[in-house]
DNA sequence: AAACGCCGCAACCGCCGAGGT
DNA sequence: AACCTCGGCGGTTGCGGCGTT
């Protein structure tokens, strides 16, 4: 197969040099047989511009390259051109010799890359759609950092382009949305949990506290401590619990709105229990913005029926992790989310708390994506959606990998 | 307008398995 | 069998762009 490159028309800022737009190869043309001498006189091999030193072989290949003198860095136009020349004639492949047959002061690795990230004709340039995006997500949470598995299902993105992506769009989004990158599970220790703690106290009818504590195992000490710390002001001095709960910055405008209420009412039981059509599905609680998470939300539309249930609806993969039987009834499985990982064997907080890169202030930031677009809003909310999605259990990971 | 800090992404680094000598 | 490179991969880095102050 050769291939010919007949445009430079689209400008591409060439990177680290901002006084250069070009763009190395934007189209090319399959031939099936060698392309016109007209063609290939466009660009001009330039052969062995340097001589290699003579290497000594005495046992296995010869190396591929002597990194003495070797360039590094941003590539240059000229290089490209050489680059996409020698692989148009020649094709891709024996990076080793490569370097030296294009002319080129690279180091074959480096060339590959080049080549492979760069300037392969079948590369898709642009912003990932939807759909792309969709699979993406959908294939990281079954095959994990296998960006080159992920990326020989996207046609036209390289593996080094999604995992850009994923680090750098995907996966902030869902720590956003209170969802973990890598295990795809809703993250409780990332969540503004005591505002949950907050909404669920203000309401004695909803809150569980011996079902919560016998969650111990699997939740953030801090956030038990925080609960059986509230939950006894409450009994003993609401005004002290009220406070308590300003003094954690527990209280959104609605809480503190329901407090007041409450308090006026001297903790009377006012609030109405809940019917069975307030209630928001695991679905909808999934789809949910972090920031106005469902329990959260309780107190504006939606009350759940305990803090268990709500706790359930955000923890699926804590589920099968349960080893309190004083739990099991209630965080059994009455999620509509479908666990990627059914197997806790390589799951625990630690691991979700060692997240790279992760960290509490993008999911509750607002800075962080104040100036993203309306389709990066879209996105957002599309994205919390995508974890609805089920895996047949009839699937056969190794044939589908 | 300048300084600062954050973000995105191309490129590098280091590791690994396969295979050549 | 030992040693080596190649090719591929995932993780990380560094720099330019850009927004904010």
């Amino acid at each position: 197969m050769y291939f010919a490159a007949f445009s430079f028309s689209l400008i591409y800022k060439y990177r680290g040099h901002p006084s250069i737009n070009y763009h190395p190869l934007i189209h090319f043309l399959p031939f099936q047989s060698p392309p016109p001498p007209s063609i290939c006189l466009c660009f001009p091999v330039t052969y062995c511009l340097f001589q290699d030193k003579e290497t000594t072989i005495t046992m296995g290949r010869a190396p591929c390259c002597d990194k003495n003198g070797l360039k590094k860095g941003p590539w240059t136009p000229e290089e490209d051109h050489k680059l996409i020349t020698y692989i148009q004639l020649h094709g891709p492949g024996n990076w080793r010799t490569l370097p030296k047959n294009a002319g080129l002061q690279r180091c074959g690795k480096s060339c590959r890359l080049r080549w492979t990230n760069y300037l392969r004709p079948d590369i898709k340039r642009g912003r990932f759609s939807f759909e792309e995006e969709e699979t993406i997500i959908q294939l990281h949470s079954i095959m994990g950092n296998k960006w080159s598995a992920i990326a020989a299902r996207l046609p036209g993105r390289t593996d080094n382009e999604i995992k850009n992506y994923w680090n750098t769009h995907i996966r902030k989004r869902l720590l956003r949305n209170g969802i973990d990158p890598v295990t795809h599970a809703p993250r409780l220790d990332l969540l503004d949990l005591s505002s949950i703690l907050g909404s669920a106290l203000c309401n004695p009818s909803l809150f569980n506290l011996s079902s919560l504590l016998g969650t111990q195992t699997i939740l953030n000490p801090e956030v038990l401590r925080l609960a059986t710390t509230l939950s006894s002001l409450r009994q003993e001095n609401p005004e002290m619990f009220l406070q308590h709960l300003q003094d954690n910055q527990v209280l959104s405008s609605q809480v503190q709105n329901q407090v007041s209420l409450s308090q006026a009412n001297q903790f009377q039981n006012t609030i109405q229990e809940p019917t069975s059509s307030q209630f928001l599905s695991p679905t909808q609680l999934m789809q949910t913005d972090v920031g106005g998470l469902s329990c959260q939300n309780s107190l504006q539309n939606v009350v759940p029926s305990s803090l268990d249930d709500c706790l359930v609806s955000q923890v699926p993969n804590f589920v099968s992790c349960n080893t309190n039987p004083s739990i099991p009834d209630k965080l059994a499985g009455n999620s509509g989310f479908q666990p990627i990982n059914n197997s806790c064997q390589n799951y625990s907080i630690e691991s979700v708390l060692s997240t790279p890169l992760s960290s509490p202030a993008p999911l509750n930031s607002s800075s962080t994506f104040v100036n993203s677009s309306s389709t990066e809003d879209e996105r957002e909310s599309y994205c919390s959606t995508l974890f609805k999605f089920e895996i047949p259990e009839s699937l056969d990971m190794d044939d589908f990998l």
